[in-house]
DNA sequence: TAGACCGAAAATGTATACAATATCATTTGG
DNA sequence: CCAAATGATATTGTATACATTTTCGGTCTA
């Protein structure tokens, strides 16, 4: 039992998150508090908080009458989701060019982009999984950088939505043609953003970070557009409505 | 009675976000749920719920032990927050000048300028509620063009913190030198920002908003450097930590 | 047959009782 | 005298009972 320590609290978002991004629940449809509620093993209180937090993140929506149902995007509000991700994130990197960034996060930051270049570059080829992690862990020191709790916070919140975050449609089962080079290439652009926050080019960072965030974009149109059969392996996809 | 119509959850978000906006907790204390609840009027259900909601709006913060307190934000966290809703404001008004904007919703905000030309030049003197309620609007009225339900919604996130919305920081009370034009200043800009989305200018207009923000963070940086004194007149302020 | 009305059932919203945990003053040992 | 342990108290976290509203199927009427 990994979940002994949880709270029920935690219990109940951990679960309810899960059920949402597999698509267990059709869509439209208000979903039940106690049928949730008896599945999770949780009981309605805390259950009806995970619902409130989720519905802040955007993962659900209210029902006028009462209740809340998942929420569908257009592919319009996934472009937009990223789009505002990158917008964020340039800020944060403007902003610690702007102002210096700590000696320790940089090298941190430096070590895990080390670590992406071994998983892109492993001899027995591409190590996937490491490659997801590095790159959130990256995602999320750059966050960091400006040392200010409110950008830390917007990008926390935008990654949070599953149709943002940096690491979304990237699947490695989908068949995205030269899929290790857009690695590279997702690589040579995390180099070049530490290069310019290193060097104190405020506005170049922010440029290049939000260019950084189209590659989502990029991917996002490959597997919807080319390989729609697939896109039942990429979670998130399931609240994306067809118009 | 106005509030009969009102659940229980809206009464305990209205009168919960009041009181801590007046600065009725004071710093650090952990905020009892019984007293309060008792003082709302509500049970501690919606009350929690309540606490909830301004948690993930930034206004209360989580206790590790349990419960929360007031969020008090340093100086640098109210610039930073400026800044972001500048960034975010221009995102939408380039999104408005690429996209195009429906031709009723032009109007409707070029009908809320008119309206804050008579609350600025009216003979009598400044009508400044009337002002501060147009402006809140054109603000609004901006965040739909783009017709993007996220970036609304994030704009909605950064005005609900009242120390980033349109309005802070504006008090008419505060002596602020040559308050009227810095008023009719920042509505040159809006109608430049309309000019450049009309033009389908997105880069000038996304300019523009960002520099249109920053007028907040003059305003902000005059009242808590110049008049301190003040400072109480101004809802938020309570909020803002002395270092 | 279509549509409106009505009532039973079930759902959500709210209050409260109970359990688990944190807080704080007191005591006790060094 | 100070610090750690301890237990009473109070607070939050959770479950559940109750109230109110919505939902939905059936029935009646035009």
């Amino acid at each position: 039992m990994t979940d002994r320590n949880l709270s029920q609290l935690d219990r109940a978002l951990l679960g309810l998150r899960s059920l949402v991004m597999s698509g267990a629940f059709s869509g439209g449809q208000r979903l039940s508090e106690v049928a949730v509620a008896n599945q999770l093993g949780t009981s309605r209180t805390p259950l009806r908080q995970a619902m409130d937090r989720l519905v802040a993140e955007g993962l659900l929506e209210r029902i006028e009458t009462g209740g809340c149902r998942v929420a569908t995007f257009t592919r319009q509000d996934i472009a937009d989701a990223i789009e505002i991700r990158g917008v964020i994130e340039g800020t944060a990197a403007r902003m610690a060019a702007e102002r210096g960034v700590d000696a320790n996060l940089l090298e941190s930051a430096n070590a895990v982009l080390d670590l992406i270049d071994i998983a892109i570059a492993h001899p027995d080829g591409l190590d996937f999984d490491s490659y997801v992690t590095h790159n959130a862990r990256f995602h999320q020191l750059l966050a960091e950088f400006p040392r200010s709790p409110l950008i830390r916070r917007e990008i926390e919140r935008m990654t949070l939505l599953p149709l943002a975050s940096p690491s979304s449609f990237l699947s490695e089962q989908a068949g995205i043609p030269d899929f290790i080079e857009s690695l590279r290439h997702a690589q040579r652009q995390h180099r070049a953003i530490m290069e310019a926050i290193a060097n104190r080019e405020g506005t170049r960072a922010e440029a290049l970070a939000r260019e950084h965030a189209r590659l989502a974009l990029i991917n996002f149109n490959y597997l919807t557009e080319a390989q729609p059969i697939l896109t039942k392996n990429v979670p998130g996809l399931a609240l994306v409505s067809s118009t």
